[in-house]
DNA sequence: TCTTGAGATTCCAGTGACTGGAAGCTTTAT
DNA sequence: ATAAAGCTTCCAGTCACTGGAATCTCAAGA
């Protein structure tokens, strides 16, 4: 299989899997004209961190991963661990950005939004304790 | 005043505030020692510059919003509605993470997390039809 | 056979918003 | 006088790609 093919059965863009072969993440082999040769192997380990990205894993999440995927002599809990402390960093991200939500819509609600300069949004962002 | 007195006060560090002075969001005045001499006036864009990006404003929204505060003829509308613009993004964002959150709660609640290799994360990682 | 176009290769640079570090100048304190 | 702190610039790195240029290979049509 050439990077074409790989391409649209894994749904990774070129650049992407080039990229990943860069950082080590896979290792097709080469043709004679130096074009990557991939194996089923290949693709489905690109499979694989296609969703993993899409889960929102790290590339160094990626790579452990991909590491427990291909050890059979995984145990599951290593698995999990990885997988709960992205769900804590998710759980924090989501929390931040519902308390920024809180604020910027408070503020969105304050403000007129008509053709005077007056501007609640604006007074908050200066500074000013105002409320 | 310094830049090190203007970080302190803004609370954004010097690297920081060189870069802002980079992009053209500040231009203080320099000294015949070619330190960076700060106005009150430039601290007062800093420190709206800290609390937008606190907000999560992009730099360029950043860059809009303080052309509004500087301006004396805006309308507040132009304000609000980059301030509802970001809300969106926030919006969007937050439900991209709430869904991603889902699926992985549900495959981290699968996993049995013991010294055995089965695991449904991987399973699921893997492209796996499984549930 | 020649050509054309698609698809492959590498390498360099840019994204956003900083951040770290090196090398060197100025000021302040001892 | 000297040492430390603070300032300067510039270059490189972050994360995970992405765009583009220059070049090469391959498959199909005239």
């Amino acid at each position: 299989m050439n990077i074409g093919e790989v391409a649209s059965r894994s749904g990774l863009p070129p650049k992407t899997i080039r990229y990943y072969e860069d950082i080590g993440l896979i290792n097709p082999m080469r043709g004679e004209n130096g074009y990557r040769a991939f194996r089923e192997e290949d693709l489905h380990k690109l499979t694989f961190l296609g969703r993993s990205r899409m889960l929102g894993f790290s590339i160094e999440d990626c790579r452990t991963l991909l590491a427990l995927y291909e050890d059979r002599n995984r145990e599951s809990a290593q698995v999990k661990s990885v997988a709960e402390g992205h769900l804590r960093q998710i759980d924090d991200k989501i929390a931040q950005l519902q308390s920024l939500r809180g604020t910027l819509a408070h503020l969105v609600q304050c403000c007129q939004g008509d053709d005077r300069p007056d501007c609640p949004i604006l007074e908050d962002l200066s500074g000013r304790p105002a409320e």
